[in-house]
DNA sequence: TATTGACTTAAAGTTAACTTTAAGTTGTAG
DNA sequence: CTACAACTTAAAGTTAACTTTAAGTCAATA
């Protein structure tokens, strides 16, 4: 019916001292404790876990999420607070999401980069080849790359 | 024709400081310098520092970031590593991505949990609900929140 | 009841990635 | 030629998120 910190720990995939470190940060207001100071977690307690393992990776700071614990012990009249902060990082995880595929461009340019360099057996090659010789989909992964601002003048 | 750091550091939208802890970590080998010691980023120098900035934005250490230009600093040789390196980040970066949409869908249920909530007045509604009243699309990620492993025997 | 492994806390240590500070130098504008 | 803003380095400070250590307690088993 119960897990210990360990035990808990476990079958989350961390540390017991990060749940120590949870708990003692405020994280963990759900979580009771034997009469001899024996942390138990309880089969309901996973589904704050889980939370808080969602939020902290996409990138909530603890602080935030200590925040949103601390929502959700004060009960109901929070329930919109909580829902705002719900999608604002939904909003974020939306941005984190584009950003990433940006970036993935520009590593598929690299690749494509590379493995031409490699055939070539140089990467001197590149500098004989035209914009028609880079793949169409990897054209604007390296202008970003060549940089998109306009060359500003020299002495100014 | 040249930027200062600090020119620079704005172009990129970073402090100087943080491109002066690059280039004393290795990171700028290719920045060169004027006579009295001021660093002097040219144009092509740009790239470079785009390629930073995209390894580091998907999570890639100053460290792994440096051996990256260490190797392009040895020439043609190594070439073969390099692309090693990017596709091998090319591959956590579709990890991190599908991570993100699989935390976006517990955030998206827990969106609509407070919705119900908010509209409702009261948490309390959703032990009213039964699997059925979540939409369709949610139920995963409910059962992620729930806990997918099978409980463990009590005293075990 | 004694042992033992896992628990407890408080406090100090670690790591990454910067940022700040202090003391001094460079180079452009007046 | 002097001011002065922006540059330089080295070293110390900061922050987040843990991890480790030390000293002690709990509770299940022999």
């Amino acid at each position: 019916m119960f897990y210990t910190v360990g035990e808990a720990a476990k079958r989350l995939g961390v540390a017991p001292s990060t749940l120590r470190y949870y708990d003692k940060e405020g994280l963990l207001p759900f979580v009771e404790r034997t009469d001899g100071g024996i942390r138990m977690f309880k089969q309901s307690d996973f589904e704050g876990l889980r939370l808080i393992e969602c939020l902290k990776k996409t990138g909530m700071p603890l602080k935030d999420i200590k925040r949103f614990m601390d929502l959700c012990s004060v009960g109901d009249e929070s329930i919109s607070e909580r829902l705002d902060m719900i999608d604002r990082q939904r909003e974020r995880v939306l941005g984190q999401i584009e950003q990433l595929k940006e970036n993935l461009q520009i590593l598929d340019y690299k690749h494509w980069y590379y493995e031409t360099a490699k055939s070539a057996g140089t990467c001197a090659v590149h500098a004989t080849l035209t914009k028609e010789d880079i793949p169409q989909e990897l054209r604007s992964a390296r202008e970003c790359l060549e940089g998109r601002e306009a060359p500003r003048a020299v002495n100014q």
